[in-house]
DNA sequence: CAAAAGTCTACTAATTTGGTATAGTTTATA
DNA sequence: TATAAACTATACCAAATTAGTAGACTTTTG
């Protein structure tokens, strides 16, 4: 499972790209809206501000704001940022390898054969995924 | 990331269906085998008789034994039997669907549509692998 | 200069994970 | 039939992670 972290900030990203070059949006505001505990919310906004996604503005009328295009934001970037590793095995991450202690012979581990396509196949998703496309099947009538 | 209850249980699992109708093999001797602690591990296997995977044999001359062929033992049951749900939004989740509290509305979530692709797949991929699947792709020469 | 709004540091409570310890019960076989 | 081998059941426990909260501080306009 993600964590509720990640999700508040899928749903945070995805409240602030429908108003992309809309000036600053008030951090109580998103939290209302997203039914975000505000608290959690600002740390959470202060991670994707720190990881260059967005950008805010202090003091009176300011906020949060998006500075990457919705479309350049893909889900596996936000993932990764706030929850680590997409893959689920250790010795299948891309970035943050590392060997399962267990492990006989990690060359020939079919075991990990396995948790290694779901992870390309997962990661493929995900970045396919951005924050435009998002916003562009919820406007799909069902 | 899956937990090390599941990746002892696979570990474990490979080893008894390589024994496949040879026998019981004793827990002592697959810890020993598989570097998997042993009392944790009695826990794992017991859990995986009750599921109906394996069966015992007490006293003298006991231990575990697999009672599924190998090819009817997938990734994704074990997976689901002692780490619960593959989804990553209990939302999507096939068997444990719970709504999510922040989500104004399900039916137009497109992240929830993300991770509905996501678990669609990878249940997919966890369903091919089997037991026998796994063992065959170590036999292949790489 | 005051109020609005983001930032920083430090807690904390609940849950999950990854175990360990101890005391059984069952069964083959000498 | 006793006994030792081997699985079973119950009950802990420590560390890590998750999901927050509290409160003081800084910055920026009007």
């Amino acid at each position: 499972m993600i964590s509720k972290k990640t999700k508040y900030a899928l749903n945070a990203l995805v409240h602030l790209a429908k108003k992309f070059e809309q000036g600053p949006v008030l951090i109580s505001y998103i939290s209302e809206q997203e039914n975000i505990p505000q608290k959690f919310l600002e740390a959470i906004l202060l991670d994707l501000k720190n990881a260059g996604i967005l950008a805010s503005k202090k003091g009176k009328g300011g906020g949060y704001y998006l500075i990457k295009p919705p479309e350049e934001v893909n889900v596996a970037d936000v993932m990764r940022l706030l929850d680590g590793p997409i893959a689920l095995l250790p010795c299948v991450t891309y970035k943050y390898y590392e060997r399962c202690e267990e492990c006989k012979d990690e060359e020939t581990c079919g075991i990990r054969d396995v948790f290694m396509a779901v992870r390309n196949e997962t990661v493929h998703i995900l970045k396919q995924n951005t924050l435009a496309s998002i916003i562009e099947k919820e406007s799909v009538q069902k």
